[in-house]
DNA sequence: TTAGTTGTAGTCACATCAACTACAACGTAT
DNA sequence: ATACGTTGTAGTTGATGTGACTACAACTAA
């Protein structure tokens, strides 16, 4: 029925990171802080992302940092290092019969139809950078500390 | 991590139906045997697919039959009908820290982009209809059958 | 009244997810 | 050298969702 919150998670993690790498030693209990998940699944999500090339973390000394640009660190990228690629979108049902002539085309039909579906979102995501994530947030933030001004 | 099969069965239910409602009674048993699935499973998708309007089914005497055309029928309807418009495709983590800037405002940035690649997946949807699907099976099965004649 | 069907409640087994415990491996500071 | 904080990872637990299945009331035509 839907995604894991792994996605979110990630993006979480990744903006944080951006913000405050400069400023403070980012370790998985800071991310488990600000993030309200478990230091040991912010960690299996940090290993994912570091597969992928988007962080460095150092083992020993602790502390994770921004392997890229925020610039260069689309949600396409994030995407695709959280989210497993081996299973389908919407799974088949299993054992369409192979005697109907429905049962027997139907996966073709919609896998066709749903590779669209996929690519498009995919796409989609590509068009959305880290750097255009941050400037929201940062504008986010900017209009909520105005209105606790007032 | 991913949606249900109710979307390739509803939408295998209904090419069924479009190939098949004119020469015989399509009943749940019938349809559980081109399926492979659960007759009580198919009747609960049928529900589903009665509430949208997409189906009319006879209690008592039994029997399914298409509500309107196939060209009046697109991917985004049958969507729509299996699937829970109430939660999200990608969840959110349920607890960010609403003291930290971040953990306050990841909700929006992330769920505004959501909604973007939602809204792209459910208009590549709307382009998709089910007299299409028809045709593209039949063309599938005709070039099965004259591969096995050679 | 009988037969076949729909509609629906409820049980069961199984898979996935996230919280959590536990601990080995690692690297720095003292 | 060793103590400390951290990462990386295995494994357990509880919650939740899915699909197969049983059971049965309600319905309609013959």
């Amino acid at each position: 029925m839907q995604f894991s919150s792994r996605l979110n998670l990630a993006s979480h993690i990744l903006l944080y990171l951006a913000a405050y790498q400069d400023k403070q030693k980012v370790t998985s209990e800071v991310l488990a802080d600000t993030t309200g998940v478990n230091p040991v699944n912010v960690r299996k999500t940090l290993c994912l992302l570091k597969e992928a090339g988007l962080v460095q973390t150092k083992p020993g000394v602790g502390g994770t940092s921004l392997a890229r640009d925020p610039k260069d660190i689309t949600l396409a990228d994030i995407f695709d290092a959280v989210e497993d690629k081996g299973t389908d979108l919407f799974p088949m049902h299993q054992n369409p019969n192979p005697n109907c002539p429905v049962g027997r085309t139907i996966k073709d039909v919609m896998d066709a139809r749903i590779k669209v579906l996929e690519t498009s979102m995919h796409q989609e995501m590509e068009q959305m950078t880290l750097e255009e994530m941050l400037e929201d947030m940062n504008h986010e933030i900017q209009t909520q500390e105005n209105a606790s001004k007032k």
